[in-house]
DNA sequence: GTTTCTCTACTACAGTTGTGGTAACATGGC
DNA sequence: GCCATGTTACCACAACTGTAGTAGAGAAAC
Protein backbone atom coordinates (compact mmCIF):
# COMPACT_ATOMS: atom_id res chain seq x y z
CA UNK A 1 0.00 0.00 0.00
CA UNK A 2 2.30 2.23 -0.99
CA UNK A 3 1.84 6.13 -1.44
CA UNK A 4 3.54 7.20 -4.17
CA UNK A 5 3.50 10.76 -4.96
CA UNK A 6 0.79 10.93 -6.90
CA UNK A 7 -0.12 13.64 -9.83
CA UNK A 8 -1.94 16.87 -8.76
CA UNK A 9 -6.07 15.52 -8.73
CA UNK A 10 -8.17 16.83 -11.14
CA UNK A 11 -10.87 19.35 -9.75
CA UNK A 12 -14.40 18.81 -9.71
CA UNK A 13 -14.76 20.69 -12.84
CA UNK A 14 -12.00 18.90 -14.62
CA UNK A 15 -13.52 15.58 -13.24
CA UNK A 16 -16.50 16.56 -15.91
CA UNK A 17 -14.39 16.53 -18.56
CA UNK A 18 -12.43 14.16 -17.66
CA UNK A 19 -15.40 11.70 -18.03
CA UNK A 20 -16.10 13.22 -21.60
CA UNK A 21 -12.09 12.44 -22.40
CA UNK A 22 -12.87 8.43 -20.87
CA UNK A 23 -15.88 8.01 -23.51
CA UNK A 24 -14.64 9.74 -26.53
CA UNK A 25 -10.94 8.04 -26.18
CA UNK A 26 -9.35 10.41 -28.40
CA UNK A 27 -11.08 13.71 -28.92
CA UNK A 28 -9.64 17.47 -30.04
CA UNK A 29 -11.30 20.01 -27.89
CA UNK A 30 -13.69 20.82 -30.00
CA UNK A 31 -15.12 17.39 -29.81
CA UNK A 32 -15.01 17.52 -26.12
CA UNK A 33 -16.73 20.56 -25.78
CA UNK A 34 -19.87 19.44 -28.37
CA UNK A 35 -20.11 16.39 -26.34
CA UNK A 36 -20.62 18.41 -22.74
CA UNK A 37 -23.33 20.57 -21.86
CA UNK A 38 -22.25 23.44 -23.26
CA UNK A 39 -22.76 25.34 -20.56
CA UNK A 40 -19.01 25.94 -20.57
CA UNK A 41 -17.17 28.37 -23.31
CA UNK A 42 -14.81 26.39 -25.81
CA UNK A 43 -11.75 28.09 -24.59
CA UNK A 44 -12.45 27.46 -20.95
CA UNK A 45 -13.14 23.76 -21.56
CA UNK A 46 -9.58 23.92 -23.71
CA UNK A 47 -7.38 25.77 -20.81
CA UNK A 48 -9.00 22.55 -18.65
CA UNK A 49 -7.72 20.17 -21.08
CA UNK A 50 -4.54 21.48 -21.15
CA UNK A 51 -4.26 21.66 -17.45
CA UNK A 52 -5.28 18.17 -17.06
CA UNK A 53 -2.14 17.46 -19.73
CA UNK A 54 0.17 18.77 -17.84
CA UNK A 55 -1.30 17.39 -14.41
CA UNK A 56 -0.28 13.63 -16.65
CA UNK A 57 -4.48 12.57 -17.08
CA UNK A 58 -4.36 13.77 -20.45
CA UNK A 59 -1.35 13.29 -23.60
CA UNK A 60 -1.45 15.11 -26.48
CA UNK A 61 -1.21 14.41 -30.11
CA UNK A 62 -0.42 16.23 -32.60
CA UNK A 63 -1.80 15.47 -36.36
CA UNK A 64 -0.87 18.55 -38.31
CA UNK A 65 -1.82 21.42 -36.27
CA UNK A 66 -4.46 19.41 -34.92
CA UNK A 67 -4.53 18.45 -31.35
CA UNK A 68 -5.94 14.95 -29.95
CA UNK A 69 -6.34 14.85 -26.29
CA UNK A 70 -5.98 11.05 -25.23
CA UNK A 71 -6.45 9.67 -21.77
CA UNK A 72 -3.36 8.57 -19.81
CA UNK A 73 -4.90 7.02 -16.80
CA UNK A 74 -7.87 4.80 -17.06
CA UNK A 75 -10.81 5.63 -15.66
CA UNK A 76 -11.16 2.51 -13.23
CA UNK A 77 -7.67 3.29 -11.52
CA UNK A 78 -8.40 7.26 -11.41
CA UNK A 79 -11.49 6.49 -9.80
CA UNK A 80 -9.99 4.56 -7.69
CA UNK A 81 -7.50 6.82 -6.58
CA UNK A 82 -9.64 9.53 -5.97
CA UNK A 83 -12.13 7.12 -3.44
CA UNK A 84 -9.30 6.07 -1.85
CA UNK A 85 -8.20 9.81 -1.06
CA UNK A 86 -11.92 10.93 -0.79
CA UNK A 87 -12.75 8.17 2.60
CA UNK A 88 -9.62 8.81 3.92
CA UNK A 89 -9.27 12.18 4.14
CA UNK A 90 -13.32 13.40 4.28
CA UNK A 91 -14.81 10.51 6.08
CA UNK A 92 -11.43 9.89 7.88
CA UNK A 93 -11.60 6.23 6.79
CA UNK A 94 -15.03 5.64 7.69
CA UNK A 95 -17.20 4.00 5.25
CA UNK A 96 -20.26 4.50 7.35
CA UNK A 97 -21.57 7.87 5.41
CA UNK A 98 -21.26 5.69 2.52
CA UNK A 99 -23.35 2.68 3.94
CA UNK A 100 -25.89 5.66 4.96
CA UNK A 101 -25.54 7.22 1.63
CA UNK A 102 -26.15 3.57 -0.33
CA UNK A 103 -29.17 2.92 2.00
CA UNK A 104 -30.88 6.39 0.77
CA UNK A 105 -31.17 4.95 -2.74
CA UNK A 106 -34.87 3.91 -3.30
CA UNK A 107 -33.41 0.68 -5.43
CA UNK A 108 -32.06 -1.19 -2.45
CA UNK A 109 -33.88 -4.72 -2.24
CA UNK A 110 -34.55 -5.82 1.58
CA UNK A 111 -31.29 -8.42 1.38
CA UNK A 112 -29.36 -5.16 0.64
CA UNK A 113 -30.89 -2.71 3.10
CA UNK A 114 -30.34 -5.68 5.72
CA UNK A 115 -26.50 -6.17 4.57
CA UNK A 116 -25.91 -2.28 5.36
CA UNK A 117 -27.64 -2.38 8.59
CA UNK A 118 -25.18 -5.07 9.49
CA UNK A 119 -22.20 -3.08 8.54
CA UNK A 120 -23.21 -0.15 10.45
CA UNK A 121 -23.40 -1.78 13.61
CA UNK A 122 -20.60 -3.43 13.02
CA UNK A 123 -18.78 -0.30 12.02
CA UNK A 124 -20.44 1.59 15.44
CA UNK A 125 -18.64 -1.02 17.87
CA UNK A 126 -15.34 -0.54 16.71
CA UNK A 127 -15.07 3.36 17.75
CA UNK B 1 -35.27 15.75 -3.73
CA UNK B 2 -34.80 19.55 -3.72
CA UNK B 3 -31.36 20.84 -4.64
CA UNK B 4 -31.58 23.54 -2.68
CA UNK B 5 -28.86 26.59 -3.21
CA UNK B 6 -26.30 25.39 -0.28
CA UNK B 7 -23.60 26.86 1.31
CA UNK B 8 -20.01 27.12 -0.06
CA UNK B 9 -18.62 23.74 0.40
CA UNK B 10 -15.69 22.90 2.23
CA UNK B 11 -12.28 22.54 0.82
CA UNK B 12 -10.55 19.18 1.94
CA UNK B 13 -7.62 21.01 4.24
CA UNK B 14 -11.25 22.77 6.12
CA UNK B 15 -12.72 19.11 6.47
CA UNK B 16 -9.40 18.37 8.23
CA UNK B 17 -10.56 20.77 10.78
CA UNK B 18 -14.09 20.68 10.32
CA UNK B 19 -13.69 17.26 11.88
CA UNK B 20 -11.82 18.31 14.86
CA UNK B 21 -14.66 21.30 15.79
CA UNK B 22 -17.32 18.21 15.66
CA UNK B 23 -15.26 16.56 18.20
CA UNK B 24 -14.46 19.53 20.26
CA UNK B 25 -17.91 20.40 20.11
CA UNK B 26 -16.66 24.44 21.21
CA UNK B 27 -13.10 25.48 21.08
CA UNK B 28 -11.00 28.25 20.61
CA UNK B 29 -8.40 28.21 17.47
CA UNK B 30 -6.01 27.63 19.90
CA UNK B 31 -7.68 24.55 21.32
CA UNK B 32 -8.51 23.97 17.80
CA UNK B 33 -5.18 24.09 16.72
CA UNK B 34 -3.86 22.38 19.46
CA UNK B 35 -5.79 19.61 18.85
CA UNK B 36 -4.35 18.75 15.75
CA UNK B 37 -1.25 17.71 13.80
CA UNK B 38 0.48 20.98 14.34
CA UNK B 39 1.28 20.42 10.86
CA UNK B 40 -0.18 23.94 10.40
CA UNK B 41 0.67 27.29 12.21
CA UNK B 42 -1.89 28.56 14.06
CA UNK B 43 -2.61 31.37 12.33
CA UNK B 44 -3.45 29.32 9.16
CA UNK B 45 -5.87 27.60 11.22
CA UNK B 46 -7.44 30.73 12.58
CA UNK B 47 -7.80 31.95 8.82
CA UNK B 48 -10.01 28.48 8.07
CA UNK B 49 -11.93 29.05 10.99
CA UNK B 50 -13.35 32.09 10.46
CA UNK B 51 -14.14 31.38 6.69
CA UNK B 52 -15.77 27.94 7.69
CA UNK B 53 -17.54 30.63 9.80
CA UNK B 54 -18.56 33.06 6.62
CA UNK B 55 -19.58 29.63 5.16
CA UNK B 56 -21.58 28.97 7.79
CA UNK B 57 -20.68 25.68 9.07
CA UNK B 58 -19.03 27.15 12.16
CA UNK B 59 -20.70 29.86 14.40
CA UNK B 60 -18.58 32.41 16.51
CA UNK B 61 -19.39 33.20 20.21
CA UNK B 62 -17.75 35.98 22.11
CA UNK B 63 -16.52 35.34 25.18
CA UNK B 64 -14.80 38.64 26.23
CA UNK B 65 -12.70 38.89 23.88
CA UNK B 66 -12.24 35.37 23.44
CA UNK B 67 -13.68 33.59 19.93
CA UNK B 68 -15.42 30.39 20.68
CA UNK B 69 -16.27 28.17 17.09
CA UNK B 70 -19.30 26.04 17.31
CA UNK B 71 -20.33 23.94 14.86
CA UNK B 72 -23.82 25.11 13.24
CA UNK B 73 -24.30 21.84 11.09
CA UNK B 74 -23.96 18.12 12.09
CA UNK B 75 -21.26 16.45 10.94
CA UNK B 76 -24.23 13.70 9.71
CA UNK B 77 -25.40 16.42 8.01
CA UNK B 78 -22.47 17.89 6.23
CA UNK B 79 -21.14 14.21 5.37
CA UNK B 80 -24.61 13.56 3.73
CA UNK B 81 -24.22 16.30 1.91
CA UNK B 82 -20.57 15.69 0.47
CA UNK B 83 -20.98 12.43 0.22
CA UNK B 84 -23.92 13.21 -2.41
CA UNK B 85 -22.12 15.36 -4.04
CA UNK B 86 -19.50 13.49 -4.92
CA UNK B 87 -20.89 10.52 -5.69
CA UNK B 88 -23.14 12.46 -8.54
CA UNK B 89 -20.43 14.58 -9.81
CA UNK B 90 -17.27 12.44 -9.23
CA UNK B 91 -18.60 8.74 -9.87
CA UNK B 92 -21.64 10.03 -11.91
CA UNK B 93 -23.86 8.34 -9.69
CA UNK B 94 -22.56 4.55 -9.96
CA UNK B 95 -21.52 3.77 -6.93
CA UNK B 96 -19.03 0.65 -8.70
CA UNK B 97 -16.34 2.50 -7.68
CA UNK B 98 -17.42 2.52 -3.50
CA UNK B 99 -18.01 -1.04 -3.98
CA UNK B 100 -14.54 -1.90 -5.34
CA UNK B 101 -13.34 0.31 -2.86
CA UNK B 102 -14.86 -1.40 0.13
CA UNK B 103 -14.13 -4.82 -1.67
CA UNK B 104 -10.28 -4.01 -1.54
CA UNK B 105 -10.69 -3.42 2.26
CA UNK B 106 -9.01 -6.02 3.72
CA UNK B 107 -11.34 -6.53 6.33
CA UNK B 108 -13.98 -8.04 4.55
CA UNK B 109 -15.42 -11.43 4.93
CA UNK B 110 -16.71 -13.60 2.09
CA UNK B 111 -19.81 -13.10 2.59
CA UNK B 112 -19.23 -9.46 1.92
CA UNK B 113 -17.32 -10.05 -0.65
CA UNK B 114 -19.51 -12.07 -2.22
CA UNK B 115 -22.65 -9.72 -1.85
CA UNK B 116 -20.35 -6.73 -3.60
CA UNK B 117 -19.53 -9.39 -6.82
CA UNK B 118 -23.14 -9.36 -7.18
CA UNK B 119 -23.76 -5.54 -6.76
CA UNK B 120 -21.04 -5.20 -9.44
CA UNK B 121 -22.49 -7.27 -11.97
CA UNK B 122 -25.77 -6.10 -11.34
CA UNK B 123 -24.53 -2.67 -11.79
CA UNK B 124 -22.86 -3.68 -15.30
CA UNK B 125 -26.21 -5.08 -16.89
CA UNK B 126 -27.92 -1.66 -16.16
CA UNK B 127 -25.38 0.68 -18.50
C1' DG C 1 -7.52 37.65 -53.66
C1' DT C 2 -10.14 39.64 -50.19
C1' DT C 3 -13.54 38.93 -46.91
C1' DT C 4 -15.49 36.04 -43.68
C1' DC C 5 -15.74 32.35 -40.70
C1' DT C 6 -13.82 28.70 -37.79
C1' DC C 7 -10.65 27.07 -34.93
C1' DT C 8 -6.93 27.35 -31.74
C1' DA C 9 -3.11 29.68 -28.98
C1' DC C 10 -1.96 33.00 -25.85
C1' DT C 11 -3.13 35.85 -22.13
C1' DA C 12 -5.69 38.13 -18.55
C1' DC C 13 -8.31 38.37 -14.55
C1' DA C 14 -11.00 37.64 -10.49
C1' DG C 15 -12.14 34.30 -6.82
C1' DT C 16 -10.50 30.62 -3.79
C1' DT C 17 -7.18 28.27 -1.00
C1' DG C 18 -3.16 27.54 1.90
C1' DT C 19 0.20 29.79 4.22
C1' DG C 20 2.25 32.83 7.45
C1' DG C 21 4.30 37.98 8.45
C1' DT C 22 3.34 42.02 11.29
C1' DA C 23 1.32 44.28 14.69
C1' DA C 24 -1.88 45.04 18.40
C1' DC C 25 -3.51 43.42 22.70
C1' DA C 26 -3.60 40.93 27.17
C1' DT C 27 -1.71 39.22 31.28
C1' DG C 28 1.29 37.71 34.72
C1' DG C 29 6.02 38.63 36.91
C1' DC C 30 9.01 41.73 38.83
C1' DG D 1 4.38 50.74 36.16
C1' DC D 2 7.00 48.15 32.64
C1' DC D 3 8.39 44.27 30.21
C1' DA D 4 8.33 39.42 28.47
C1' DT D 5 5.34 36.18 26.85
C1' DG D 6 1.40 34.41 24.86
C1' DT D 7 -2.62 35.22 22.10
C1' DT D 8 -5.39 37.07 18.51
C1' DA D 9 -6.48 40.30 14.50
C1' DC D 10 -5.37 42.02 10.22
C1' DC D 11 -3.23 41.63 5.96
C1' DA D 12 -0.28 39.89 2.13
C1' DC D 13 0.95 36.68 -1.22
C1' DA D 14 1.52 32.92 -4.31
C1' DA D 15 -0.70 28.85 -6.37
C1' DC D 16 -4.69 27.11 -8.24
C1' DT D 17 -9.31 27.41 -10.51
C1' DG D 18 -12.89 28.93 -13.59
C1' DT D 19 -13.81 31.93 -17.02
C1' DA D 20 -13.26 34.18 -21.23
C1' DG D 21 -11.04 38.33 -24.30
C1' DT D 22 -7.93 39.01 -28.13
C1' DA D 23 -5.69 37.72 -31.89
C1' DG D 24 -3.49 34.88 -35.36
C1' DA D 25 -3.78 30.96 -38.77
C1' DG D 26 -6.43 28.10 -41.97
C1' DA D 27 -10.48 27.19 -44.64
C1' DA D 28 -14.56 28.71 -47.16
C1' DA D 29 -17.09 31.83 -49.96
C1' DC D 30 -17.43 34.82 -53.12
Amino acid sequence: MVKSSRRRPLSRTEWTIMQLCWRLGRATARQVHDASDRRRDYRTVKTLLDRMAAKGFLRIEKLGRLSLFVPVVSRRRALSEVVTDFVDDVLERSVTPLYLHLAERDDLSPEEIAFFRRQLEAEEEES
